[in-house]
DNA sequence: CCCAATTTGTTCGTATGTATA
DNA sequence: TTATACATACGAACAAATTGG
């Protein structure tokens, strides 16, 4: 097995280093669940007999995932899988927070479900055809019992097979936490695109807002591995008392 | 003098890695200006040489530097360190892209100019003391002849000594590059909230607006090398034809 | 066009320190 | 205490890109 894994990388067409095509290997077991949420992977020793090159080629793989947060490293313990725990999602994918800075962990409640086909522009986003099966949904956040915000979530039905609108409400933890448990789909990035604009009325009405108030609203595509498009959701966010958060970098 | 920058960093309480002490000394050099932007810093083997450490541990400090964007390396050329220029503010700092995704450089006209005096909002963004001297002008930018953002940006006078109206309007190059140029003032790094609300008056007519319309509010205060702010800016953006585009990480 | 010098990029290997179980 | 795992640091060799003669 070793030797087989060190030919196929030396036996790359070359100009490709070598630390990448490890990062590549390790990130097809990620997205074959051969490497499991939460669990350690191999240690550096293990890989770089497995692998058969040095550790310091091992530990620059290892560095790239880490980065991307895809991996974390714990000296002393391991190296583990990301999860799609609660202070993963505060940390990395929720961005409101109160006005004054402060920070907590949305209350989550489902309006509706439905199954669908892809309009052009879910399709786009989603780079799925026109007119694919997908399932959507609508959920209302809450902070402090307010409620400030209306998601609509679409997922492609073919990577989400059989998911019902009883496993996504009887879900214990975040949905992203669901995607990854349940579909093997880690979310590992998002793109998004912001603009103010006036409440929808049925936004409003969702949220109990007065029709034309001005709210943030938000595209968001969410990707797994290989840059494949895992959800597509359109918030809008009451912003009167809270803000959209964000920083430099990329 | 390199045996005294051994002992400086040896002499250190220990505990700190080598290559956190040395990356603390080539930030104290950019900061003082003594490795100047746009310019190669020392090479490797002349750093190792410098510090008198092996190449690696020169290494590993660089890295976190280029991973921050303050130093990019280029093989076979060198080490240099960031310049603000156009492409620079186009990919890390100017957020507002068309809503089809097409980017480009803004055209900017400066409305005003004024010394005044910290408000509690301003000194808390900027810390600095309430009342303290700021410098205060108002940009319009536009997109392809079209006016749809004001910037209101606020300054301490005291990092900014003897900057005039005058010199603003004739910089050559960003804001940014006149802040690290003119100043020594990198600017590295930013944190932004953003919210929704009605265009007020001030701005829908400076802009050519009707009044009411909805627009995103962007508070963005700009940091240099040791979490110093530097800049504390508030923007209206009209997102009717346009976005504000994220992403995850930080 | 090629050669030589310089500089960063990759890879190897080893030793020791520190945190965890 | 011991074993394991990651973190730091050292040194060396060669590859790849750039520059200037």
């Amino acid at each position: 097995m070793a030797a087989r894994l060190v030919e196929a990388l030396s036996a790359a067409p070359s100009g490709v280093p070598i630390y990448k095509e490890i990062r590549r290997a390790m990130l097809a077991r990620l997205e074959q669940g051969a490497w499991a949420p939460g669990m350690a992977i191999p240690s550096e020793a293990k890989l770089k007999q497995e692998f058969g090159v040095a550790i310091g080629t091992i530990r620059k793989a290892v560095d790239e995932l880490v980065a991307e947060n895809i991996l974390i490293r714990q000296q002393g313990r391991g190296t583990f899988v990301a999860t799609h725990n609660r202070d993963r999602l505060l940390f990395h994918f929720f961005h409101i927070e109160r006005q004054d800075g402060h920070k907590e962990y949305p209350e989550v409640r489902m309006l509706d479900f439905e199954r669908a086909r892809a309009d052009e522009r879910c399709a786009a986003k989603l780079k799925i055809r026109e007119g694919e099966r997908v399932l959507r949904f609508r959920n209302v956040l809450s902070l402090e019992g307010v409620q400030l915000m209306l998601d609509e979530i679409v997922l492609p039905e073919r990577l989400f097979p059989k998911l019902t609108e009883k496993r996504l409400r009887e879900r214990p933890s975040t949905l992203y936490n669901l995607y990854q448990d349940e579909f093997g789909l880690s979310v590992v990035r998002t793109e998004q695109r912001l603009r103010a604009a006036l409440a929808p009325r049925e936004v409003a009405r969702a949220l109990g807002l007065a029709a034309g108030l001005p709210m943030m609203e938000i595209h968001r595509v969410a990707f797994t591995y290989n840059d494949l498009p895992v959800e597509f959701r359109v918030s809008h966010v009451d912003t009167s008392k809270h803000d959209y958060v964000g920083g430099t970098r990329r």
